[in-house]
DNA sequence: CTGTTAGCGCATTCAC
DNA sequence: GTGAATGCGCTAACAG
């Protein structure tokens, strides 16, 4: 019972049957108010008895306009970026727009193919989460459309962008462990050429000078890519001479790793982190997170993205920066709350 | 510097600066060998200073076919259907194609308006996660595009889909609970009206019987829609009189449920559980679950799709339904490993 | 109230 | 090798 291509009833095929025109059809899809109530009926009789459906593409060349905005997320695998996707999801679908999925798997160089590619499709604006510090290919979309940056922002771009809190959070947290009497923190991170990476390097380090504590630089580490590495660089740090007492994780996944590590050695130490995640509350561990909702991250960058798409042939507005604000929760606290 | 509406270069705008006919530039973007060297390299040259780029609205029309597929699935927030996005992200860009995503938030009475506007955006075909029972909306999308069903079945519709082993899966996972000797299992599910829901009950229910156990109606709890009314099941299971000695859990979120509310109570059961998730391992608890891959999904579903749209002109083949395995895993062994 | 004309940007077909 | 005409499906602008 599949249509084979090109075989979908038209507007005028919709008309022969109505015994109107083309044009009436179009009229009474619109809700034009100038059709008369029996052609109106007429028509509608047609339409369901096709299935007709108008051709959005047609609309699109015509009108101009697709009624598509372009999300590129680095990894929809992590629930940090799949949440970011739905808060796009949400505010585009309020504002009458479809969302064209791309997810760069944090390759940098896949990523100018992936931009190009939107663009060819129309895409009236691009949320992009960047994979890599080379945007040139960015600037190049920008010719063609809005562009917003989350959750990194833009390197030597005038463009909004929604990031969070970074270098205020991991301050935060770190501020905690080391009011708990911690003086040897150690710091797992993602890699440092990562703007988060970076800036919650900063933060933590922050911290540390603003109690007139050093940094053991041996309890650094950073470039961790995974889950994996974390747990390996934590069971590392586990195994020197002089312990860390407390860890500092600069994402979910880092965290993971490391709490995976301190399961297998069977120790426990508190661990801080970015980004809040299942079950942190029920693994029996001192957890101090850095917490913050992924989703108003994608509602954010899409609501600036709207309103500059509502906005286009007024004098563009200077860009913005946005930020999602982060707290710091306390889980798995002993008493089991 | 953000291009205005319509602002675009187009063919002729190369062409002009080229000094050659839109056809021209046509051939040359399509590499077609009928053109000098020279003019091509004119053209190229006017495409970069424009920064132009191919109208794909525009080619869709021409050539009919959109490039693009949609995937509507009902819960993004959650890593399973994440993954499965993804999957199909994967094999849609190696075959070319665009992924469409719509989210309906296990609503499904906004699932058909979802559909609809899919299928305007003309796209070639469609990845479903049915929200409901009622997929009238499916079949009349099947008037103009294939579409595939992925983790659940299509209710008396003639179509492809790919689903896990649900019914295997939840009875080998029980299996290992009465094999371990307990003999009251409480079975925490999902909705019963959902395929999954069922199924995995009609599987909890076979374990027994195959080992002549008689499950008990009072440890039954089903339509639990998320972890927090997982979480109030067990709490309560666990206050009755006759406590169970093991749980069984239909999905991740559930699994997560019942494992707060345990730790909560300060209480250790064995659980066995659909879906494996982070950390499962460093819990502590004996768990058993029905793990597989999510992305599979996913990737079987687009293969299925776009098998049929390179079809589209031959005979449609019969529709085929195809099954992800699941395989049963220990996590978190008393020895840590 | 309804129909005709024209063109959105591109590619197929046919000329030269 | 290259260009001109034509139409994909739709709708704004102009008839009538």
């Amino acid at each position: 019972m599949t249509a084979r291509r090109g075989g979908l009833p038209t507007m005028h095929d919709v008309g022969r049957l109505a015994q109107v025109s083309a044009m009436t059809v179009s009229r009474v899809l619109k809700n034009d108010p100038g059709v008369s109530t029996a052609t109106r009926e007429r028509v509608f009789a047609a339409v369901d008895r096709l299935g007709y459906r108008r051709n959005q593409t047609a609309r699109s060349l015509r009108l101009g306009g697709s009624g598509m905005i372009g999300l590129v997320v680095t990894n929809l695998a992590n629930p940090f970026y799949s949440r970011l996707a739905l808060g796009v999801q949400e505010v585009a679908t309020e504002y009458g727009f479809r969302v064209l999925l791309s997810n760069s798997g944090e390759q940098a160089d896949r990523e100018p193919e992936l931009i190009d590619g939107l663009v060819d499709h129309q895409v009236e604006g691009l949320i992009v989460v960047p994979a890599g510090s080379r945007q040139q290919h960015l600037a190049a979309a920008m010719r063609h459309v809005p562009v917003v940056f989350a959750a990194r922002p833009p390197a030597g771009l005038d463009t909004d962008c929604v990031l969070v809190e970074d270098f205020h959070g991991a301050r935060q947290a770190t501020a905690r462990l080391l009011a708990d009497g911690h003086t040897r923190v150690a710091f797992l991170g993602n890699p440092p050429a990562l703007y988060t990476g970076a800036e919650r390097l900063r933060g933590f380090w922050a911290a540390h000078e603003e109690v007139g504590v050093e940094p053991d630089n041996a309890l650094i580490r950073q470039g961790l890519v995974d889950s994996a590495a974390a747990e390996r660089a934590t069971l590392d740090l586990l195994e020197q001479a002089e312990r860390p007492t407390a860890l500092f994780c600069t994402n979910n996944r880092i965290s993971q790793g490391s709490i995976r590590a301190l399961y297998k050695a069977d120790t426990t130490l508190p661990v801080a982190g970015f980004d809040d995640f299942d079950l942190s509350d029920v693994l029996g561990l001192p957890l101090t997170l850095v917490s913050y909702d992924a989703d108003e991250i994608g509602r954010q960058a899409a609501r600036l993205l709207v309103d500059r798409l509502d906005h286009r042939d007024a004098e563009p507005p200077p860009s913005r920066r946005v930020t999602v604000p982060t707290r710091v929760v306390r889980r798995g606290s002993p008493d089991r709350g």
